[in-house]
DNA sequence: ATCATTTCTTGCCATTTGACAAGTGACGTT
DNA sequence: AACGTCACTTGTCAAATGGCAAGAAATGAT
């Protein structure tokens, strides 16, 4: 069936009828992005929300000396869009690039009101996917502070090992927040164990 | 005039009547805390939302090794509360202690549910402290990717003069993610420019 | 297959930050 | 005033990480 996945998906966030389901699944469209293609660049507003059915993002933002920090990666059954932006209507401060050939399925921010306002058990999904964008980054920030490098590579290959099959090595480093030679040593030192 | 800041905050971040920002506050209960006192610990769900009135607090968590890791400090007119365990009724991972005589307005989980299904327009107030709360959370994450610590240093006491006048040093180094020995010695070098 | 480009690794050295311990200073209690 | 406690500073040394440059490996274009 269509869009079997973002049904189970919303199913599991919120309590719905099958109906609403529906209703609420009917009002997104199919989208493909082929590889380093954008979903979303920094200075345009993400007026659109994202659910990833096959493939695999990842957000950066360029900082003042001209590199690139990546700040999340994407997998499959996940909503992916910039939480500011969407909400506040401001220009992203980030980019959303895909590193494989994707396909997933939009729907605006329009029409996301509309769903919110004619189902308010749906407005608990919303709410649901931004605390939970808060709370992964505030352990991320946690990490950050109280964990070497070599922990938290530990800790990423162990829970999200699909990264490293699709990102580079670079994009990693910066997300962990060390250069990629440290990640490269790093590496080393564990394949060496 | 009563909780006139507290008014005033409420009707800077969304369009209501003058009648229904009254009948708003009108909720929100006064609530006094002495020095050092906890408005939430660790363990027991935030049914909370407070709004901070005068004080100052800091969030913390003790992290496995058993130090306390300051993660965000309140100032006044600001909102205070656990974001995933006020919205998921979770038991909250952080404490929350005044670190001066504060006052504040207090309203339950309940209550402002209700004020945000008799007031539609309400609810733009609680997304827009989330996405606050949100942003301020990524930028920081940031700053600590890619800025050295004294940057961080020099950024927060520019931006946050207050809370080197009511937080212990060694709750400001961990915030700034290092240790109070490093903290003191970026203030030597920095007092001696 | 060849070549150019990009990504990753490695070596060398500098810098930043941490760990630990001793010392100083501030503060409250008695 | 004397004492104890706690916060902060400082010194020494070690560990972690970065900067830079050269080389190796992988990737993509022709």
């Amino acid at each position: 069936m269509e869009k079997q996945q973002l049904v189970d998906f919303i199913r599991n966030h919120v309590s719905s009828s099958e109906e609403n389901l529906k209703r609420i699944t009917e009002e997104f469209e199919e989208v493909r992005f082929a590889k380093n293609d954008y979903f979303l660049t920094e200075g345009k507003v993400c007026n659109y929300y994202l659910f990833l059915e096959e493939g695999f993002m990842r957000s950066f933002t360029i900082d003042i000396e001209g590199n690139e920090v990546t700040t999340y990666f994407h997998s499959n059954n996940k909503v992916v869009f910039d939480v500011s932006s969407f909400f506040s209507k401001t220009p992203a401060t980030e980019n959303i690039q895909a590193l494989t050939e994707s396909v997933g399925y939009l729907i605006s921010h329009e029409k996301l009101n509309l769903l919110f306002h004619s189902m308010p058990e749906f407005r608990e999904f919303g709410r649901a996917m931004l605390v939970k964008e808060f709370s992964a980054f505030k352990q991320r920030t946690l990490a950050l502070i109280n964990k070497s490098a070599e922990e938290r590579y530990s800790n990423l290959i162990q829970s999200n090992k699909e990264i490293f099959q699709y990102a580079q090595l670079r994009y990693i480093a910066s997300f962990l927040g060390i250069t990629d030679t440290s990640l490269s040593r790093i590496r080393k030192s564990f394949s060496e164990k």
